[in-house]
DNA sequence: ATTGACAGTTCTAAAATAGAACTTTAGGAT
DNA sequence: ATCCTAAAGTTCTATTTTAGAACTGTCAAT
């Protein structure tokens, strides 16, 4: 299967990994969502090759998750900024971080911690269900076909 | 950079993506979520390869991702079930449909909807906060460095 | 004895990635 | 005028990963 047959798929999770399923797109979001902004900036934060940034980089733009501003005129130079679609990947980046805190650190502990600027505490993400606010897991959920679904072939 | 070395990054998206990060652990993961269990069943509903299925199986093993339960004796034959930290990627995944549910659906909408048995009604799910239960957005949020923080260079 | 299901493994060709060097545009120092 | 530096890429080759198909081994059923 390639790359562009996922973005196709009667499913939201294949299409959503189209966009940001590779390493280095996640990457560079973190970084996105750390402030950072330029192109050498990503490129010695991640020490990604510098061809390959392009590439996501280009390839994010291209999704409408960053925007590329001009911040210079001579020469014209552009930082890359999070789009409205792009903020929206947050919960998507911190569930990971948040996984991660909890499964794979080692004896030193957490590397950043965060603090909610709502209530001043540090605190974790929680996913609740929207209705009832209830905390979710996968085993109190049930899944059902949408108007989107893939006709059955029989 | 290797993917051994993502692992040892003092960053837990990083080391969360040396687990999931790349397209075929998560369409997986979408897959066992889904109860998928065995290994022609994940093959034939991913279209995956099987050299590829059986190294990304074999991997999230490693990690304590999946277990593999005997079913039948003779032949001898497992099934890939999800751990517990397994379980907990939940989240992950539901972020990521949700986005492509917001972002990436086509003019028929989405694939799936989501009962919660709890309450019973279709929902989204919402990242909150854990200490005062308000939604999460990356502005209302500040990092500090953790315990596991990296040593500054200079 | 042959066929089929299941769970892989092996093989080659094609694609993606790593790592380093090179290019372009322009400002400032000598 | 010439050289040096900065920023943002682009180009090149070698290595690694992935795709796609065929093959292997174990056992049950016919």
């Amino acid at each position: 299967m390639k790359w562009d047959a996922l973005e196709e798929e009667p499913c939201s999770l294949a299409r959503t990994v189209a966009v940001i399923g590779d390493r280095w797109s996640l990457l560079i979001l973190r970084e996105c969502f750390l402030r950072i902004r330029r192109f050498d900036d990503f490129q010695s934060s991640l020490g990604v090759t510098r061809h390959l940034l392009a590439d996501r980089l280009k390839k994010l733009v291209r999704f409408g998750v960053l925007r590329k501003i001009p911040y210079q005129d001579a020469p014209k130079r552009y930082e890359y900024i999070l789009t409205q679609k792009g903020l929206d990947l947050y919960p998507i980046i911190m569930s990971i971080v948040h996984w991660g805190n909890i499964h794979m650190v080692d004896s030193r502990g957490r590397p950043l911690l965060h603090e909610h600027k709502n209530c001043h505490k540090m605190f974790d993400p929680v996913m609740v269900c929207s209705e009832c606010g209830e905390p979710l897991t996968a085993k109190a959920v049930h899944v059902h076909p949408g108007p989107g679904a893939r006709r059955t072939i029989a």
